[in-house]
DNA sequence: AGGCTTAGTGTCAAAAAAACACTTTAAAAA
DNA sequence: TTTTTAAAGTGTTTTTTTGACACTAAGCCT
């Protein structure tokens, strides 16, 4: 066994927080500040909420408390998806200077756990804070560069997302209470990135049991009012995977 | 943002390394030896090998490192599949025994990211260094209590390699490059726990594409010789997301 | 009343999955 | 040399699931 290392890295979480509004797939940024040098203005630019784990806390703590720090939720969908590490993760001047201005040693090595949450977005309420100033929720096709390799852990939580969704029925967490078929569907499409037959996913959901109609319906829509739906959240909490069977093309079956 | 925390953990990597040897699943584990206080004897157990990240080095290749130090391979399949960074995860009496032994603070938190490798057990060869005593290859029924929370992860890699053989062409690396379709479906019926039908096991494998018959055969069997098949490797490194048309029942469908 | 918009519904054909048992091949034993 | 033993290899049928596809229903607006 090796002896320690010079320096021991800092270890914070990153949360990847997905919401789902006007149709679209969003992340959950906060705005950072940083001197310029050269222009004497401030420069901002934007990075994934995260903090350093505490030393009495463990890794779903940490997250579990960015994530109320930033929005005030508790008990929300949180599940932790990759670690990053590369020593150079910190290398942009904007980072060092940001770094800085939190006083930690700018030359030291940040390890980060990265989490996704799903949030219904509704819910959020941005906390007073550090990170409130400037937090929005950006289309996960428009987000500019971000801070460290946070736009990399971004595209790696859209792929957790995609990959999760056809294997647990967790898409729920980004609507509300109740939805339509039609708002379940789009989500899907979004996440999925392409189009789903209606009367076809209609049958399946129904089939798989995830989730059981209300005998309420839209009210003052301009058309045929929609019936609503929950999710059947009990059935799954006791099942041991979570597993249900809802099948998702492209991906696998096992053999018999 | 909040202030950094009084004392950096340390950060490593483990290895939960599998293999398949006498139609069972293996993890290679490293014995280790610490005092005995009370009984002036040594006492031993076993943990899985790994090491601290180094300065130099990101988290895949510090995993690669450890690998390499106890096997001598390089080029393996080797898997970032979870963070375990509980506070508590070092409070045994033996655990801080043998962080004394090894100089670092006994008292200081060690966050670490867990890999899975698969290998091929036969090609092993235990290298000489700190690793090698006592290395050995156990069952995965017959797991004793390990060290830290050792036995939490390797449970942790046991079902991310069911979920993963479920959807990628991975099982492969745990046999030799020339394999017959006996010991495939051997292979897969001790990951899943489960028994498949050899015709449709048969007829999947081949229609998916994944592996690919040789002419040759067995010789010396006292019973009919199997042929011999090989994985179908530039298949999937070509194929963006190593995605296989390989179902596996339990799992799940796109709508369409 | 007619138009607009979205919800909601069923069938059929094709593909995939699951169930199922006997023959073949080689070595070993008799 | 014949028989026994052990594992390999092979097809068909039924059932289930998928995917394609177009019209009617309900409510608001003008």
């Amino acid at each position: 066994m090796s002896i320690s290392p010079s320096l021991n890295p800092h270890v914070s979480v990153d949360c990847v927080i997905f919401g789902f509004s006007n149709e679209t797939l969003r992340l959950l940024l906060i705005k950072r500040t940083v001197p310029n040098a050269l222009t004497e203005l401030d420069d901002s630019y934007y990075a994934l909420p995260g903090d350093l784990v505490r030393d009495n806390e463990n890794l779903d703590e940490a997250a579990a408390r960015v994530l109320k720090e930033l929005t005030g939720l508790t008990g929300i969908f949180l599940q932790q998806f990759q670690a990053f590490g590369d020593p150079l993760r910190i290398a942009k001047a904007k980072d060092r200077a940001w770094l800085q201005g939190v006083r930690q040693d700018p030359d030291a090595r940040v390890i980060t756990v990265a989490y996704m949450a799903l949030i219904e977005s509704s819910k959020v309420e941005i906390q007073p804070g550090s990170f409130s100033r400037g937090a929005v929720w950006l289309p996960i096709g428009e987000i500019p560069e971000l801070a460290f390799d946070h736009n990399e852990i971004s595209e790696g939580a859209l792929m957790a997302l995609r990959e999760k969704v056809q294997i647990q029925p967790i898409a729920f967490e980004l609507l509300r209470e109740k939805f339509t078929m039609s708002d379940l569907q789009a989500l899907y499409e979004t996440i999925l990135q392409r189009e789903l037959d209606k009367r076809n996913f209609r049958r399946k959901m129904l089939n798989s049991g995830v989730i059981a109609a209300l005998p309420e319906k839209q009210h003052g829509v301009s058309n045929k009012p929609a019936r609503y739906y929950v999710f059947n959240r009990n059935l799954f909490e006791n099942s041991p995977l979570g597993f249900v069977n809802l099948k998702m093309e492209g991906s696998f079956t096992l053999f018999n």
